[in-house]
DNA sequence: ATGGGGGCCTGCCGGC
DNA sequence: TGCCGGCAGGCCCCCA
């Protein structure tokens, strides 16, 4: 559910409780989220301190002292809560326990990281700091969009000959990594081209320009987060989503915002997926 | 190799 | 008010 800027968003939120911290306690509440949780979870977290967080695409990477990385991944509803933080950024007391809170790591700063997930889709794992790039679910992933590595040339040369729609492309993240749904929608919005457009029989200049584009949606989205992050510290510490105003995600039977365009947003399905256009600007 | 569909889970919302 | 179907932002796996 949460895609890279909110991803970013929540990694944002967790370094001030995490970062140079212990961890003094995790509570691991069930034995699995979408894969069992690696072996000894909890005791290989225990007493570790957590060197740095960073992000790959959707997943949230804590190196820790002991030469292991603790993946995280927060599926479809996961949700990072925290409270208690030292520095007073949060205000928040701890919370009473909720249904679906399946991991808490308790710091020794005082601050807790609650992981609550109802639909289970998120991920925990384990994997030594030093090949942590060549987990599974991390080796075939394309290049992070934010990057260098993501430009107009190696756009062009990916999406030539492929036969499946824009939409899909975009959504492969094999190809850029940490795009989803809606900002797939709202960068394909933004270039005018259709999400069922087959991707190799769009202009390369129009695929170039896609690449610009997708990092300004990007972009916009965790300076979204960046200033809901704010509001959370006073309110309740919650990560995970935030609003964002969309120019078509969630906008069926509305009009569109182009300047100009008479058209209206449109649903449709696509391998499953809702897509959302402009039937009018979107080519 | 490529593209499409099913399935995993729970919660919520709209319609009857 | 209650029930039921549809839907949800991800990702793996299997099939043709």
């Amino acid at each position: 559910m949460p895609e890279l800027p909110e991803v970013e968003t929540v990694r944002r939120g967790l370094a001030p409780a995490m970062e140079g911290g212990v961890i003094a306690r995790a509570d691991v509440n069930r034995p699995d989220l979408r894969w069992p949780f690696p072996t000894g979870m909890a005791l290989r977290l225990t007493g570790k301190t957590v060197l740095g967080l960073r992000r790959r695409s959707k997943y949230i990477l804590a190196d820790l002292s002991s030469n292991e990385t603790l993946l995280i991944h927060l599926g479809m509803s996961g949700r990072m809560l925290v409270s208690g933080d030292p520095l007073g950024d949060f205000v928040r007391d701890h919370p009473a326990p909720q249904k679906h809170d399946h991991v808490v790591l308790h710091m020794e700063n005082g601050a807790r990281i609650t992981f609550n997930d109802p639909r289970r889709f998120g991920a925990m794992d384990l994997l030594r700091t030093a090949v942590a790039d060549e987990h599974p679910l991390l080796a075939k992933l394309g290049p992070e969009p934010l990057g260098n590595a993501f430009d107009e040339s190696y756009l062009v040369a990916r999406l030539e000959g492929r036969n499946t729609p824009i939409k899909s492309a975009l959504l492969d993240q094999r190809i850029v990594a940490g795009l989803g749904n809606i900002y797939v929608c709202e960068a394909l919005y933004r270039a005018g081209i259709s999400p069922l457009r087959k991707a190799g029989k769009i202009s390369e200049q129009r695929v170039r320009s896609l690449v610009p584009i997708i990092r300004d949606v990007l972009r916009d989205a965790i300076e979204a987060g960046g200033s809901s992050l704010r509001d959370f510290r006073q309110a309740d510490g919650e990560l995970g989503y935030f609003q964002h105003r969309f120019d078509v995600y969630d906008r069926e039977g509305m009009p569109c915002r182009r300047e100009g365009c008479e058209g209206h947003i449109v649903r449709t399905v696509q391998s499953g997926r809702s897509s959302f256009y402009c039937g009018q600007c979107q080519r």
